[in-house]
DNA sequence: TTTGACTTGTCAATAATTGTCTAATGTAAG
DNA sequence: CTTACATTAGACAATTATTGACAAGTCAAA
């Protein structure tokens, strides 16, 4: 599930328009519609504010936004399961060291 | 590995100065130095220059490249391995979908 | 048609990054 | 200690990339 698609269908649960959204967020309704529909990436803040307007839990919400964005770096390469244990592995071995 | 780590070990096993090989890349020394040290993002043309200077595979190289990139984004993030889990999911749905 | 919701393309404004310069630091030899 | 050379750090202009708004477009229901 992406960013894009899980707000959508919250949005449409909620039947809220994207006017009202885009609004509570201080965003124009056309920004909003290209976040949904992947064709733009939201930033930080404003998936935080998402969150707020559509209550929904921010962490949760920030995971899919994350993940959006390694899904958009790597659209074009292979090996990305190779890449994805490479970055997992340095990720976990940096946190040690910053622990020392 | 990170790449950095990846490209000055190499580097030192074939005892050239960072120098030489910024030199054959057409950066400065200053800039190569920031590179093995993490605290610069190499580009991928620079990744790839890097992998024929030193002679290295390319492809090997940019995985390591590209890790990075993702290690830089992920660093401040918890949930790290649930965020990675999505992004795989959702690659590997786009590109079946893509297919179609 | 008309209306309202949504989408698309464009582009100036803004923000991030890149690469170089200079100066600093480290280090081994004389 | 000097000197010489390799590497690193900081700062900054220049280059790139991202952002957000606007206007114009599509689409579906009345």
């Amino acid at each position: 599930m992406t960013f894009g698609e899980y707000i959508r269908e919250i949005r449409e649960e909620k039947q809220l328009l994207l006017r009202e959204v885009a609004s509570q967020m201080n965003i124009d309704t056309a920004l909003l519609s290209k976040i949904e529909r992947g064709t733009r990436l939201a930033r930080k803040e404003q998936a935080e504010a998402l969150a707020k307007a559509l209550k929904q839990n921010k962490n949760e919400l920030l995971q899919f936004w994350m993940a959006d964005k390694i899904v958009f770096m790597l659209k074009e390469e292979k090996n990305i399961t190779e890449i994805l244990k490479i970055a997992e592995q340095n990720i976990i071995r940096l946190s040690k060291k910053n622990k020392n």
